[in-house]
DNA sequence: GGCTAAGCGGACCGGGCGGTCAACTTGTTA
DNA sequence: TAACAAGTTGACCGCCCGGTCCGCTTAGCC
């Protein structure tokens, strides 16, 4: 399947709703309307169905977009000579990113696209191997998988929400709550088993 | 003001009402509709409106309830003997009550009534005293805030809505490790200062 | 049993939203 | 520059939802 490029306006456009959409949806969440972000974006409704057939859609292009960035990231973090900080860099500058764009959406975009659901699962290898090198290196508790710190990876950026003035960095207060919970020292059982599949 | 009671299929229509606008919120967020509560309850949506002027007001009841019973747990905790054993126990409690109504109503109830903005006041109040009470028993690392604790304390039932099949208890291995991030030993610093308000 | 007011129900209204479409504009290419 | 395809636009459609309203039902009381 071979696609002509773009027209340049349109090329144009597309980064504008990209835009657009992602600043409404971090604000809104799923409510924010395709109305306001064509109007953010300077564009006619019309165009964001054109670039993209349903909102489902522009969310799920805005979330790939992230997922493979922070799969990127995790895999040139995969080799670091420090296996705990590697971790723990990562789960920051994960923290930090998802100020911007709750990684929630992965739960909310219902019917998750296929493309996005193989990223997805490919992020979460990433972060696995990780998880399992920090252990190897003692900087992780035996007892947590690398679920767990997926699923523990969203907690700063929830907390924080829930805060209306917070500092900008008010994430890494609690960020360094979740990673002293990971931590071998003081580690207290755990109870139930990891669960085996997540979002 | 002096209120006459409820005729009797009044009174009953409200307990279900309350139920069923329980299940629909914990099931659908704030997209449950009134119609489908309406026909959950087995009551016409009129009377819905009847009993509860708006939506906001609807899920305010319920909310107020659960926080005037979450004060009245953590208010008998408050002279436990083991201080920290009080604290868990009352982060166990209210994590798991929420696996049934998320806490996050709290935020998404755009304007906040009166009366459960007070009663939330009463609840952090009591929440803090706990804490308080914990670090001085040694139990809780002394660079947390009672604020803090209040929003790590949603964090279990966050985690579980993530996980589609989840086992019931799962929430208390998610409890555990935030009981383990606020535990005094292995502690590393925080970074950002506590902030002063929430929610 | 009969009266009355409290309570009930569901048709209805207005508004907002996702998505469609056909007329119009514009980048591109020869 | 001419011609065409690609792109844009906003009016429009159907749907759903919160909230209203008025005719009907029924509990409570004598």
């Amino acid at each position: 399947m071979v696609t002509r490029p773009l027209r340049s306006d349109a090329a144009r456009n597309r980064v504008l709703l990209l835009a657009a959409a992602a600043e409404e949806f971090a604000a809104a969440g799923m409510n924010a309307s395709i109305a306001d972000i064509a109007r953010r974006a300077g564009v006619g409704k019309g165009t964001v169905f054109r670039h993209f057939p349903t909102k489902d859609d522009l969310l799920a292009a805005i979330v790939l977009d992230r997922v493979e960035s922070l799969t990127a990231l995790a895999f040139s973090l995969a080799s670091a000579d420090d296996a705990g900080q590697a971790l723990f860099d990562f789960l920051a500058e994960a923290a930090g990113r998802q100020q911007q764009l709750d990684f929630s959406f992965l739960r909310d975009s219902g019917d998750i696209n296929d493309q996005l659901r193989e990223a997805r699962e490919r992020l979460y290898l990433t972060i696995i191997a990780l998880v399992e090198r920090a252990q190897a290196a003692g900087a992780v508790r035996a007892d947590v998988t690398g679920l767990d710190v997926i699923l523990m990876m969203c907690v700063p950026a929830h907390v924080v929400s829930f805060v209306p003035g917070a500092a900008p960095d008010l994430w890494r207060r609690y960020l360094a709550m979740v990673i002293d919970g990971l931590r071998p020292e003081g580690a207290h059982p755990l109870g139930p088993p990891s669960p085996v599949e997540a979002v």
